[in-house]
DNA sequence: CCTTTAATGTTAGACACTCTAACTTATATG
DNA sequence: CATATAAGTTAGAGTGTCTAACATTAAAGG
């Protein structure tokens, strides 16, 4: 199963693919969209530049996707996976229901709009579209519930009941905010010396302890 | 003051102006600008549209404006100066150092992304451009010292200490996350039947209450 | 008033970008 | 081996941004 036959073809990929089709162009348009969403922001995204960097004429995108925007969807896809699986990473080493298990999570959310400026917006910005990003909606949902199963874990259930949902919002809301004020800069004008961990903290306490939230 | 010689033209602006300068078009092309930002959402506005929509020709923009992004930032701008107004109007009837000031300005910021989610999102998403957008972040830092004065005040104190950056920084996180939130559809997925007024509440309580936050 | 000057508009067009159509080449299959 | 299909190509239509050169009006000074 190692070796299928155009594997055999004497060049499969030494540097530059000479080849008319080279097998892999999807991906490798993927990669060249998230390079150029990070390097020059979602909005300054161009087909064009993607099919350059690729090695491509400018009308081979369309073989594999619909449009431009079906592009940037498979990237904030990909953005949603790898966030997803480092949330889950970050997590499965830590005794379950405890505090830190909730901190952790803050810790990769914000850390990933920090690692990953570009895609993160992109990720959040693609909303407005309304059409068919379905995907999108369903991994987004997948995190939400991850998030409201930690809750509900810290308070010692494995059932996820209304207060857990409130509190997984609060928490939500905390470290995409925390995340897109990193992103703008507007922390270095509120406090140069603002430690990301203590923030993490402190949200994670605020909103974990103290009386149950009513419905 | 009141009449300047070139108001007394016979026909001022009564339907469709057929003069050749109608004296107004910066603040007309800004208004189609926000129209349409608010209609298409921020991505796809094009210089084209709004020339159209304010009838001149599509070269005119430019003896205003630098580019499609100066006119982008002058609403941006707008934007923030409007929600400024409401903030300072929705604290200033209320009793000084209440809680009640704090819930208003969270209200004040959520509801405007309600209101308007084109300009909300712009203005948030226009940072990435790193240039000439001085007044963008002045207006910001403005908005920003407002609500550590109003941490301070409901401390009881009239100068802005370190834990009040501390809260106002939180507060303004859980806010802007919230408003993110709601724009992206998430908090239809998370629970439909969310009350605004109780999170803030929420918010503004486990924020402002609780021991100092520690530097 | 009348002339000049600058502000503010217009048309024409260069250049980039998205996307489609029609054609070409390689791969896979019977 | 023949042929159908997948995956590239070139050509070009249509839209959009922005500049240059020109046209018209308003403002200001003699």
């Amino acid at each position: 199963m190692s070796e299928t036959s155009w594997m055999m073809k004497n060049e499969p990929e030494p540097q530059k693919r000479a080849q008319y089709h080279h097998g892999d162009l999807k991906q490798q348009l993927i990669e060249a969209t998230r390079q150029l969403v990070e390097e020059k922001g979602p909005d300054h995204f161009s087909v064009s530049e993607a099919c350059r960097r690729a090695g491509v004429s400018t009308a081979a995108p369309y073989k594999h996707f619909k449009d431009k925007g079906e592009m940037l969807r498979a990237v904030a896809l990909g953005g949603m996976e790898r966030k997803m699986e480092q949330m889950l990473a970050a997590v499965e080493p830590l005794a379950p229901g405890s505090i830190d298990r909730i901190i952790a999570l803050g810790r990769v959310y914000v850390g990933f709009a920090i690692a990953e400026p570009g895609v993160f917006r992109l990720m959040f910005g693609l909303s407005e579209d309304h059409d068919e990003y379905e995907d999108l909606v369903k991994t987004g949902d997948t995190m939400a519930f991850s998030v409201q199963q930690e809750v509900a874990l810290y308070r010692g259930s494995d059932t996820v009941e209304e207060p857990d949902i409130r509190r997984a919002f609060l928490l939500w809301s905390f470290v995409h905010g925390v995340s897109f004020l990193l992103l703008d800069g507007k922390v270095t004008h509120m406090d140069m010396a603002f430690d990301l961990e203590s923030v993490l903290s402190e949200i994670a306490y605020r909103v974990m302890d103290g009386p149950d939230i009513p419905d």
